[in-house]
DNA sequence: ATACGTGCAAAGTATTTGCAAACGG
DNA sequence: CCGTTTGCAAATACTTTGCACGTAT
C-alpha cells in the first residue's frame, strides 16, 4: 500500500492537533503514544505501547498510556479492538481505505488484518433492517493460519524452535 | 422460535453428559451453571451466572462458575463472547439453526442477537481466501438502537426514568 | 476408599484513580 | 502564574489458583 506512510503522518498530526485543541495543552507522554499508534498498521495493547515507548527512551508510565488512549477514544481518534483474550487493543480509527478486521491464529498468536467489501455491506444491511445506527463494528475470526496448519504441532504461542 | 425449548433441553442434557464422561464425576455447582446457560438465548457473564445461581438458592462460589465455564469451553460446549467492555460472556455453542452474533446499544446497554446468512458466507469466503481454518468467529455491532434513537436523551445505561 | 468437585480466601492481571510535582502556554 | 499532564502508588474489577474438605462413584 503506497498511501500507508501518508495516512500515518496525516493521522498523527491530526491526532496531536485535536488533542491539543481539546485541552489547550500537550505533553510528551501523549505524543509518544500518538506517534506509535500512527506508525502501526494493526492494533496494540496498552502494555505493548508502554513497552515500545520505553524502548524509545520515554519514561512514560502505564497510567499515561491509558489516559492518552482514553482521550483519543473520546475524540474518536482510535478504535478499541477486543480479540477475545481479555486485553484491550487499540488502533487508529479507520478511514475508508483503511477499514479492516482481524484474523487471529489461536496456535501461534499471530494477528493479521483483512478487509472485505461484501462483509461490510452485509453488516450495513443487518443494521438497517434492525433500525440500528451502527457507530462501530468488529469482526474477529479465530482459527489456525496456513503455517500452523502445515506444521501440525500445536505449539505454545510463546515457544520458538 | 418454536424449537427453542427443545434445543435448550437437548443442549443441557448433552452438556451434563459430556462433562460427566470427561471426568467421571458430576457435581451440583456445574449442573446449575449448565442449566442456566441452557435456558438463555443470549450470552451471560460469569458474575451474572453467579448471581442467578444464588437467586435459585445455590451456594455456588464464583470460582466454581469460572471452572465450570472453563471445562465447558475446553469441550467446545460454550462460546466465549467479548462485547468490548472487558467482561467475558458465555453462551451455549451454536447449532446451525442457532448461530448468531450481537448488536449492542451503547446508550441503554441492551444486547440483542441477530443472524444473517450473507454475513456468514462473506466470512467463509474471507477465511478460505486466506488459507485459514476458522474455528470460531465473532461479529459485534455497536450503535444506538431504535428506542434510544427516538428518545434522543443519552441516558446512562443504569438510569431508568 | 479415592479421585474429582467445591467453596473460600489469597494471588494475579488489566485498568482506573488520587495526588504531588513537572511542565506548557 | 495557572491549569493540564505526568509518574508513582494505591485502589478496582475480573479472573485464576491453592488448599482443605465434601461427595460421587
Amino acid at each position: 500500500m503506497r498511501t500507508g506512510i501518508i495516512i500515518t503522518m496525516v493521522w498523527t498530526e491530526d491526532a496531536l492537533a485535536r488533542l491539543r485543541e481539546a485541552s489547550g495543552r500537550s505533553g510528551g507522554a501523549r505524543r509518544v503514544v500518538v506517534e506509535l499508534l500512527g506508525e502501526q498498521d494493526c492494533c496494540l495493547s496498552a502494555h505493548e505501547l508502554h513497552d515500545r515507548a520505553r524502548e524509545r527512551g520515554s519514561r512514560i508510565g502505564i497510567a499515561s498510556v491509558y489516559r492518552a488512549l482514553e482521550g483519543m477514544d473520546a475524540l474518536g481518534l482510535v478504535q478499541r479492538v477486543d480479540l477475545g483474550d481479555g486485553v484491550a487493543r487499540f488502533e487508529r480509527s479507520h478511514t475508508d481505505s483503511d477499514h479492516h478486521h482481524h484474523l487471529v491464529c489461536d496456535d501461534c498468536g499471530k494477528v493479521e488484518p483483512f478487509a472485505d467489501p461484501s462483509l461490510e455491506s452485509a453488516i450495513e444491511r443487518v443494521a438497517d433492517g434492525r433500525g440500528y445506527v451502527v457507530a462501530a463494528h468488529e469482526v474477529v475470526l479465530h482459527g489456525a493460519c496456513e503455517d500452523c496448519r502445515h506444521s501440525d504441532a500445536h505449539d505454545d504461542p510463546a515457544a520458538a524452535p
